[in-house]
DNA sequence: TATCATGTGTCAACGTTGTTGACCTGAGGT
DNA sequence: ACCTCAGGTCAACAACGTTGACACATGATA
């Protein structure tokens, strides 16, 4: 998984060719889902041989998760206040303006099947929430903490349909951002204990 | 899923033939996940020939959602002491003894980007537990917030091998039980607005 | 200039997958 | 005796991820 650009798309594909293979596959991707969507339908919208796919990016596997990557959101958010920190991440994946970054990690959530899946994703939570929330915390138990506020992450957007989803009113979205947020927010700062 | 029984693994089958392929189905799906285990594979074990498989349960999605199934276990945990339900059903998850229940989940989870799935699975944690939470919750946003206390079950099972899973301690479980059992906690009573 | 290596692209095929339809039973009902 | 029908078998289908052999161009090396 890439986490340097912040294009949605392009991702640092060398040749043309290559970028025309990781558009199609991400948009793909996103739209139908892991399993939905096969290598010949990737080559198809790139107007390229299916062997070419495999020539360029070597598995299914890792096109998924070349293709399929999320950056640098959560850090603004683990800024300074700690104490709004839950708050602002509930808010920051609610927001419809973010309905992209949401339905990546539901895809992605939901290919963890594939084991090569589960450990970007693990390695990708790890590295762009938990290393930088752990440094946040203090009190005891600060890494299994921060784990857990990402557990509360993914299981959000595991549910987000069932919820209520992209088609929940405004007032709906932040009364879940105002409750939710109270739930990653008492893993962060925990009431006297 | 089924939800009648509570024996892991013959669930309902009516004859012989079809409880064999159940078991193997069971067996095989709980070891390896969805897509590592072909239908193939259920009848080899079944000793049973692939079509007879399909000619029983009427796609491989079926035969999952039919055998990969879990019942009652959350009823206990939604029991009178409200004010303890997060920490009941946090215990409860990360217990030991639990251990296939958490398989279940987990591998339900991983398989949710096949729609019977996601349905099967949203229809359960429904009538298993948002249902009867919702029941038992005071003030606003009931229904919403027994949704979001079934998120962070599911990211807790999605995320269980990397918060260290089933190879903790027992004093990193009790602490795991201690902090994501006051969260959800906070979603039941949640503190004063 | 001739040669060789390398990266890009093509094509046909492999083995496996989920799924289907035609067929064959054997038991029960009329 | 006949029909029905569920249980079970077999061979095949189309689609999938993946591979290997081949063709072509470019650029470096000799």
């Amino acid at each position: 998984m890439r986490t340097t650009t912040e294009s949605p798309a392009a991702h640092a594909a060398e040749t043309p060719t290559q970028t025309a293979i990781a558009q199609s596959a991400r948009e793909l991707f996103l739209a139908n889902g892991y399993a939905a969507t096969s290598i010949r339908d990737v080559a198809a919208v790139a107007k390229v041989d299916p062997a070419l796919v495999m020539r360029h990016f070597h598995s299914k596997d890792e096109l998924f998760v070349r293709v399929i990557g999320f950056d640098e959101h959560f850090a603004p958010q683990l800024d300074d206040p700690v104490e709004t920190i839950g708050r602002r991440l509930a808010d920051y994946l609610i927001a419809p303006k973010h309905a992209e970054l949401r339905r990546t990690l539901t895809v992605l959530v939901r290919a963890t099947d594939h084991e090569a899946v589960r450990v970007d994703l693990e390695g990708t939570m790890r590295h762009l929430l938990v290393d930088k929330l752990k440094k946040r915390l203090s009190g005891p138990d600060a890494a299994v903490r921060a784990w857990l506020v990402s557990a509360q992450l993914l299981g959000l957007m595991q549910s987000w349909d069932m919820v209520g989803g992209d088609g929940a009113s405004a007032s709906e979205r932040h009364r879940v951002a105002a409750l939710y947020g109270a739930a990653i927010q008492s893993l962060i700062t925990p009431p006297a204990e």
